[in-house]
RNA sequence: GGAGAGAUGGCUGAGUGGUCGAAAGCGCUCCCCUGCUAAGGGAGUAAGGGCUAAUACCCCUUCGAGGGUUCGAAUCCCUCUCUCUCCGCCA
């Protein structure tokens, strides 16, 4: 959520920054709402100042013996100014809330303009395309030759974008996710954390998916929904909902795992094969929370973080500074880092960084107190995969591949496979 | 699933219709005192919102959540949620 103060007073400004991401501001729709919400709300609150006052005057005169009826009578029809000036207000308040709640955040001045992907600014290169000195597979051909990706079984389970991997090739997946998260706890000063797969709408409210993203999810049908929660960003960052950190808590670094689920509506047709595209997939992903003056050099140092994972496992990737179109609802500034896929002779996403400076922390109440003025400040937040571990396999399997179609191991991986170094078929 | 108890400020814990944003204690901050430490004395110490240039006044809201009764609700009524104890079941 932008503050509402600097929406209100600066209304303009903020419709020009959004206007950068193709987004379109309402303001005379947003600015009319304002207007009678003001009106409402002092003339509400100069009524419950009435009540009050009347309500002690009578307190008081009872405690004293005096005859109340002529202050009774004096108060009569209060009540129903008071109600029907409150019902305007709450009303009027719902809708303002409403527009704020579906207001992506302000772009960081540093985000290049640009309309979609293709504006995108690649910030760095690491590694080369992988080479290879006969005709290569994708991860599609090279799992089913193995014998341990079946599409088939999944789609009969549960449909389309759902896979069975099996064998030395799942153990591979848990192998990425264990490795990731022994780096990120050990080297990189992560505390891990594990979290519910399942959450309220509050949770989700608070990272920006909900109310806009509501097709994104799948939802219970309980009679308090749950949703499954679409990344571990939504219950990790939501640790810091109604919490005042004091200023030694802070930054808090969290690495979790947990599976994502997401509906994949409106993708018909992108990534229809093979396991880019999931409705269900594995990734580790890191939370940070931060002051303020300090989240910028925090998204520098979570993508290096994320960044430290493909370079150990030596797959060549760059990461790309995301443009004003494509930056998402609830961000400032995104990085994506994107692995090389020799199957799709392409660099495919399998990591995005976000600084959501205030934005989330102001729907959570998400606050630290800042011991120089001595009152609650809100925290900013980020996170970023660390990695999708799902599209890290694809990239170890197509860029480790033989020309028998068997795959190497990557050798940080081997003591998590057992000593494994090849995987290939029986 | 059954039975019972509870939910108040950073914590413990009073408070069954009015002067209660809320006693007391603890903790914390500042000051005083004591040659150090311990002890002691004093003052302060919730969050959100409105108005505003203002983190100054002033005002509003909040005692698990939502509704109701009332001129007035932490206190009375209804619904829900959560926590704890015991029994049952269960990974």
């Amino acid at each position: 959520m932008i503050d509402p103060k600097l929406l209100r007073h600066s209304t303009a400004d903020v419709a020009a920054n959004l206007a950068r991401r193709g987004h379109q501001f309402d303001t005379d729709e947003y600015l009319e709402l304002e207007g009678r919400r003001k009106a409402l709300q002092v003339e509400t609150e100069q009524w419950q100042s009435e009540r009050n006052a009347s309500a002690r005057s009578i307190g008081k005169a009872k405690a004293e013996g005096t005859d109340i009826a002529p202050l009774l009578a004096a108060v009569k029809d209060l009540g129903d100014k008071l109600d029907s000036s409150e019902a305007a207000l709450v009303s009027v308040q719902a809708g303002l809330r409403d527009i704020e709640l579906r207001l992506p955040n302000l772009l960081d001045d540093s985000v290049p303009d640009g309309k979609d992907e293709s504006d995108n600014a690649e910030v760095r290169r690491w590694g080369e395309p992988t080479k290879f000195d006969f005709e290569v597979r994708d991860h599609i051909e090279l799992g089913e030759n193995l014998g341990m990706i079946d599409f088939e079984a999944a789609s009969r389970i549960s449909g389309s974008r759902f896979t069975v991997l099996s064998g030395p090739l799942a153990r591979l997946q848990r192998a990425l996710i264990q490795y990731m998260l022994d780096t990120h706890t050990e080297q990189h000063g992560y505390e891990e954390i594990y979290v519910p797969y399942l959450v309220l709408a509050d949770a989700l409210i608070g990272t920006g998916n909900l109310p806009k993203f509501e097709d994104d999810l799948f939802r219970t049908h309980t009679e308090t929904p749950y949703y499954l929660i679409p990344t571990a960003e939504v219950p990790v960052t939501n640790l810091a909902r109604d919490a005042i950190f004091e200023a030694d808590q802070l930054p808090k670094h969290y690495v979790a795992h947990t599976p994502c689920f997401r509906s994949e509506v409106g993708s018909y047709g992108q990534d229809t094969r093979g396991m880019i595209r999931q409705h269900q997939f594995e990734k580790v992903e890191l939370v940070h929370f931060v002051v303020a003056k300090d989240s910028m050099a925090a998204l520098e140092s979570l993508t290096g973080h994320a960044e430290v994972i493909l370079q150990k496992l030596e797959l060549p990737y760059r990461v790309v500074a995301l443009c004003a179109g494509d930056v998402g609802f609830g961000a400032t500034k995104t990085y994506d880092i994107e692995v090389w896929l020799p199957g799709q002779q392409k660099y495919r996403e399998i990591s995005s960084c976000s600084n959501y400076n205030d934005f989330q922390a102001r729907r959570m109440q998400a606050r630290w107190r800042n011991p120089d003025t001595g009152r609650p400040e809100l925290i900013h937040t980020l996170n970023g995969s660390g990695v999708a571990a799902g599209r890290a396999l694809i990239a170890v399997m197509e860029n480790y591949q033989n020309d028998d179609g068997s795959i190497r191991v990557p050798e940080v991986l081997q003591p998590y496979m057992g000593g494994v170094e090849l995987i290939k078929a029986d």
